[in-house]
DNA sequence: AATGAATGAGAGTTCATTCAT
DNA sequence: AATGAATGAACTCTCATTCAT
């Protein structure tokens, strides 16, 4: 059922036999620290200090500051997605590309209400993803690339919705382009902008703009 | 024109003192090494080996790592800025949306292949554009404010090209986004990707969505 | 005859109480662990990872790494006495000391072949012979006090074979020397040439100095 | 003058322009510290401290650790050599292979009076020759090439002194081994045994096995 | 103004050993 | 007896910045 840890990229099987509440306290200081700081100032010591443990016990649950950093964005990942679909969202297949955007975005919001530092998190991961670290991260576990708009447009574009003329990174580019708004905003007036309102303005220009595009004659 | 001179977040006195040659040099170096580390990793050790000037002088031209790096990121858009009016491109006032970014986007690649590692800074610049360090940066320079596209577009909205109901901030993270296309397919691919037909079909793309929208039946 | 166990550096009584087996299982995992990394290198992590047992059993089997390191050293030497005398070596007493070494030679090359970890377990004990732990094991086990040669050369002397004004120790240490040889050229070339002629060639090397010396005109 | 001062594997131009007195300093607590515990546990901790000096420092000084001691074990060669024929020795050219043990004898006994750590340096640095650090400054510096006996043997070989058919390996192994012969005594003994007495004793007895073989009845 | 040596906190990591269960 | 999590001092090395000359 386990069989997949102990993979040489994975923390080690004593990480896993730490009692629920040690493991917990530890990922809890974790992401706060990676979200506090991104990868590279996050600071084991720091860490190890807030987890109250000591630092050899840190390297008998994880290789490394690397190690610990791969489980963490794939929890996270995995783990909003279970968090997705387990909210019973309405089927995501079921929607088109902007409807998708919308969900994904309330999701979103939620998310970021509840776990903000997994949301740093993310995106400093995405920030960073041509680092050695990262790409390291992102070739060692396929299933974590983090092309949510890829896929979804390529289903679209096999169901004749979308213009197969259509290059899709180019078009996936441009929605997480405009996703970083939210973060943008974020930082710069704080969480409290982030309400269902403004989501649903975000999304509505998107749908919008890939409607009509931006002319204002286009008829 | 120089009178803010000497404020507390410029270079000293003592740098513009310099002969012109010696400031070439520092700058020079300064720009290979943030080009090629990105400011975090960028060393202040190894910039001075290179420009071949004492630390201690260093820190008598600049207040420390971050003051330079704000001197810098100004100049390269300011000669940026020189570089492309004086290179009599076709007036980017007569251009619309679409036409600006073709010619941007062609700007650019002229830019990179003469100076790959200005247009490597300005990227990590933007790319960072969150962290402290580059915030305060950014609130410093107001007329920095990286807002290539924000001010064209409303400018466009005004000449009542560009439908007034679009968000501006919105559409220009799109763009931008889109524009990141460039930055991962050259980490990606290298610089060899980096062709004219290329970046038409960046530019094509964009107008094409941004046109029509991305739906096959819009009308 | 085991009278002595239980002393404060020897394997705890709980280790002989262990099932033979997984004493074996032990032994041998440590000899690979001293063998492949040297006395200070060995890891005793590795080491009961390797055997399958818990860190906490180590130490309840032996004091600490010294321990375990000392009872190694005894047994293989007593194990290579055994081996040696039990493959019914013509009577080493009835060889001369260069007849001995030969024989000797050869079968430190029949065991390098089946037992290379001993050989390099022994050569690293005796290389490291002046390091405090090596020390202290040969003063605890005066039995093992490696020296071969010594005890053989006085028997020698006082047989009326070798010259008595012969110093002991330093022919003893001129054909320890030369043996080293074996292990540099070992390490130099690999264990291919570890064959009987070569073997052959550094007994009569040996053999022609300490019966003619080696100046040319010696008559 | 100082043109091969800065090759990638000597201490950095700083250590050469520090005060005579402090790079003293330093290395005297190098030499200190590597002698008491070998390089492996040589710290630099402890050495710094010693030396009174900051971390940071020793590390603008040094590339690191292997740099400090591939300088130190080359400076104690060189010095070695420099102090031997400086104190005009009978030139060791005239010697033949007895008289040049015998020079090189007494010269190491007031060397390990005057020096001691030296020596221990030396020979800890010997012992561990096939260790892949010390591997990495034997080929750097060929010229340290500690093979006395090699070069020595081989000269008087091709002036017909010594048998040719002698393997010089085998030979200079020997005569290694004999040396350690000192380091055994002088560690079981301490340095009060090193006489010019002791020293004639090892040096006969070596001339006379070299010469007469050690069997009673050569004849 | 120029120099470059000095600084020292901090980084990630290792490992023999202890101890509560 | 067996377990394996816990320990923490020690390791080598980095770096922006300061300061005496």
């Amino acid at each position: 059922m386990q069989s997949h840890l102990g993979g040489r990229h994975m923390p080690k099987q004593t990480f896993f036999n730490l009692p629920g509440e040690k493991q917990e306290r530890i990922i809890s200081c974790a992401v706060e620290e990676f979200a506090g700081n991104g990868y590279e100032k996050a600071s084991i010591s720091r860490l190890v200090k807030a987890a109250g443990i000591a630092k050899g016990s840190f390297y008998q649950y994880f290789e490394d500051k690397e190690d610990l950093y791969g489980f963490l964005i794939e929890e996270l990942i995995v783990r909003r997605k279970q968090r997705i679909s387990s909210e019973e969202e309405p089927k995501l297949e079921e929607l088109n590309l902007t409807g998708f955007i919308r969900t994904l975005f309330h999701t979103m919001l939620r998310e970021f209400n509840r776990y903000p530092q997994v949301l740093k998190i993310s995106l400093d991961f995405v920030r960073n993803q041509e680092e050695p670290v990262q790409k390291r991260i992102r070739s060692r576990y396929t299933h974590l690339q983090d092309r949510y708009y890829q896929g979804f447009i390529a289903a679209e574009q096999a169901r004749g919705e979308i213009d197969v003329h259509i290059d899709v990174d180019i078009l996936a580019g441009m929605l997480l382009g405009a996703s970083y708004q939210l973060v943008s905003d974020v930082t710069n007036h704080g969480y409290e902008i982030l309400t269902d309102t403004y989501i649903d303005h975000l999304a509505d220009q998107i749908e919008y703009i890939l409607t009509h595009g931006i002319y204002r004659n286009t008829e």
